[in-house]
DNA sequence: TAGCTATGTGCGGCTTTGGT
DNA sequence: ACCAAAGCCGCACATAGCTA
């Protein structure tokens, strides 16, 4: 016989996501080299589409409670644009509506702020995901930018002529022939050597004088690396030492979070540890012999300190760690020491892998992915 | 061989939680 | 208002085994 009761919302464990804390530090440390852009914003169409709308704006002189609508649509004419012309070459959220849209029988897509793409197009879209780094780089009031994008517009007068009416419907539905779309994608791409200057300056920049791109220019196999391949590369090659400093403090940091995040997942992959079993443990002893000094992370010195003492105090530092992380959330730890030893409570994000290893495997990004990826799609 | 069904897998998207 | 990440879900697709 079982009795079961509701669970009480006050002693649940509520916060599942990052038991320790560490998105903040990995962000704060990647925001010394790359400080706009952001994991998710990598697609330099959907920068295309951002600039177009944003020129838009000023060109048809929208006003600043029309824009949101406007730009939903838009984005949604250019959804199908690009699906029609780059069919299979990318993704982008809301390819799946979008796609059921131009495989319907009918021979007109509808363009309105109620035809969504995603079930919140404004949050889940190019809107939600770009509009942050689009206006902190500098890219919204940038006027050379905006020129060229008017350019491109002025290019297209089907494209210009759609878009006028957009501005003015203020978001309520216009019809748009399936065999038109393919035509209205020549912004998609970059059109001038003015424009890729452009988005070269605002999304390629770094803190250190735009070293990152001179090194990459420098040394083009820098696209193809491994995170720590690239990172020890530029810090032996780099010729400016603060791009060399920050670098080494962003490995630093890695190698500490990485194999904290790893050993605390590993735990979680049992519900009841006995204090041998983990003094005794092979994998997080592994796994923390490879701490090389926290002075020169961007990590405070207590989580710095964890690594490289014996396995025991390692495990007691994270699960502190994760209980002063669950205090400031209200929610109860995920683990905790009692008489017998270590009690998992929460095995959400349990994760473990015999082949990790520390010197070569990362778990956090700082940034540099979405950087080489728009990299990429500039050259 | 064609057709059906079960099963596995990868991916896009949605939701939730925890952040700035 | 915006961003990161994880679990989850449904869908598309591949594969395998079975049956007629």
């Amino acid at each position: 016989m079982y009795f079961l009761t509701l669970q009480d919302p006050n002693y649940m464990v509520k916060g599942s996501r990052d038991p320790l804390g560490f998105q903040v530090a990995w962000q704060g440390a990647g925001r010394h080299l790359i400080p706009e852009l952001s994991t998710v914003s990598s697609s330099l169409r959907d920068f295309h589409i951002i600039g177009l709308a944003n020129a838009c704006k000023g060109e048809f002189d929208i006003t600043d409670r029309d824009y949101p609508a406007f730009f939903l649509c838009l984005e949604q004419l250019m959804a199908y644009a690009r699906l029609q012309k780059f069919a299979g070459e990318e993704g982008f959220n809301g390819i799946d509506r979008a796609r059921k849209m131009m495989d319907d029988s009918r021979d007109h897509v509808e363009i309105s702020v109620s035809n969504q793409l995603l079930s919140n197009q404004r949050s889940y879209g190019i809107w939600g995901k770009y509009s942050r780094p689009f206006n902190d780089m500098g890219l919204a009031n940038d006027a050379r930018f905006q020129q060229v994008q008017l350019q491109k517009l002025k290019y297209n007068p089907l494209l210009e002529q759609l878009v006028s009416q957009l501005a003015k419907k203020r978001g309520t539905s216009i019809k748009v022939k399936k065999s038109d779309v393919g035509a209205l994608a020549t912004p998609l791409s970059i059109s001038s050597a003015d424009e890729r200057d452009c988005y070269i300056d605002h999304l390629l920049t770094d803190t250190c004088h735009g070293q990152l791109l001179d090194m990459v220019k420098s040394f083009p196999e820098l696209v193809e690396m491994e995170f720590y391949e690239r990172l020890d590369f530029i810090i032996d090659k780099a010729i400016d030492r603060k791009l060399a400093q920050v670098l080494f403090r962003i490995k630093n940091t890695e190698r500490i979070l990485s194999p904290l995040n790893r050993i605390f997942r590993y735990l979680q992959c049992k519900s009841s540890w006995t204090d041998g079993e983990l003094a005794s443990d092979e994998f997080i002893g592994a796994w923390a012999a490879t701490f090389e000094g926290h002075e020169n992370s961007y990590l405070s010195p207590e989580i710095g300190r964890l690594l490289g003492r014996d396995n025991l105090e390692t495990v007691r530092g994270l699960v502190l760690v994760n209980e002063t992380v669950c205090a400031r959330r209200r929610s109860e730890p995920w683990m905790r020491f009692n008489a017998a030893g270590l009690e998992v409570n929460h095995f959400e994000g349990a994760f473990f892998s015999s082949d990790y290893d520390p010197m070569r495997n990362h778990d956090y990004t700082y940034f540099i992915n979405t950087w080489f990826n728009l990299f990429k799609q500039l050259n």
